[in-house]
DNA sequence: GCAAATTAATGATTTATTCAAG
DNA sequence: CTTGAATAAATCATTAATTTGC
């Protein structure tokens, strides 16, 4: 649970980093002329006063996305291709794909901007099916987790934890493979600040097979 | 937005440390070679036969244009569309936006899923510059802040109201149309757990004319 | 009256938590 | 348990409102 007092201010952590606005010819994006979808339906609607709230509302309707899922063992597929897997459960990565983000996070990547997602995701599609949003979260959970990680590990020198023994290791499942970084994990400078400004996001494009 | 009352001090910052940015408030400048702070020697060593890293880490231009001009009222956009308007800074909102996205809020919306937004911000659109990300933050924000609105409101209760009860809002738009609202702000459904899954992603899209 | 100086809002990001698939 | 995914809380940063000094 949320834990927030009224009026505290943390001042913990800084940011490092400092890359830099994503904005290119910033100010004014626009639409890209292709977006054959949602057009005459919805703007054909001249909403000047009238807006129908329904339309939005939609009763989000379930994911149907349930069928064989090619369980691509964690090696690379060949040439895959990104045909529609359908069972979309949830990204698995592959051990290059690890390796290679891990390698990525040692080199001091944190939050990669849109465009380095992008790239990055270009590269580690040929080993594996995988979304931008994969490398987003990756590294985000692990910056968190590799931090909460060396929060614990500070804590259990002199201390036994209370309650839920927070065991450091556990079955050396798949990861570092190739990248093996046996432990003291990296130590990289996470203090600076200002830096803000990055992500980038790109809203505005929808796979035409997402919608429902 | 003319009742402000409320002095509520939320003090910067300012414990351990008054860190205290001397300036970088020149105007433009963000003027920043660019050189992500990765140890190059990591890097430089050609990684791999497949794989180079550097493509990732690319610098990026900020142009950073500071169009010092137009300060467009936030009222009545001339439907310029997705001209190229002010500075193109922060998203700042109609009041048609505005209003629309209060009624949706109202009606019962709080998260919408990518699909939805994409349609809120066709809709938005047409009355002036906005993003799919802006419609997103939108409710982010504006969600989170009726909440802490709510909770500010909920402790001060049994104390001394010291002036001028806080009118939570007053814009008696013709609304309650489609949606039955159970007015009364919002409180009850919104704890539902259940509702993960949506948000929907779009992050491989961008422009492709700057990759490099 | 106006423009610099303050202050209140609020858009945009990052970090902490939580949930649940595997 | 591990960890991908998603949301909420906390922050940071910029803009509009207001106030203030001339």
């Amino acid at each position: 649970m949320g834990i927030h007092a009224m009026k505290v201010h943390h001042l913990p952590r800084g940011l490092i980093w400092d890359h830099d606005p994503p904005s290119l010819t910033l100010g004014c994006k626009r639409f890209r002329p292709l977006a054959p979808k949602l057009s005459a339906d919805t703007l054909s609607t001249t909403t000047s006063a009238t807006f129908d709230l329904k339309s939005f509302i939609k009763p989000e309707s379930s994911p149907r996305k349930t069928g064989s899922s090619g369980v691509q063992k964690k090696e690379s597929p060949p040439q895959a291709t990104e045909a529609a897997q359908p069972g979309g459960t949830r990204w698995n990565p592959t051990q290059e794909q690890i390796g290679i983000l891990e390698m990525l996070y040692r080199s001091g990547m944190r939050t990669p901007n849109a465009q380095q997602i992008e790239q990055i995701t270009a590269q580690l599609s040929k080993y594996g099916k995988i979304e931008g949003k994969n490398v987003f979260y990756w590294f985000q959970n692990h910056k968190a987790r590799e931090r909460q990680k060396q929060k614990r590990n500070s804590l259990s020198i002199h201390s036994h934890s209370p309650r839920t023994p927070p065991p450091p290791f556990a079955t050396p499942t798949s990861s570092s493979l190739f990248v093996s970084s046996p432990n003291k994990e990296e130590e990289v400078v996470e203090n600076n600040r200002y830096k803000r400004k990055c992500m980038g996001w790109a809203f505005d494009e929808l796979e035409e097979g997402d919608l429902l």
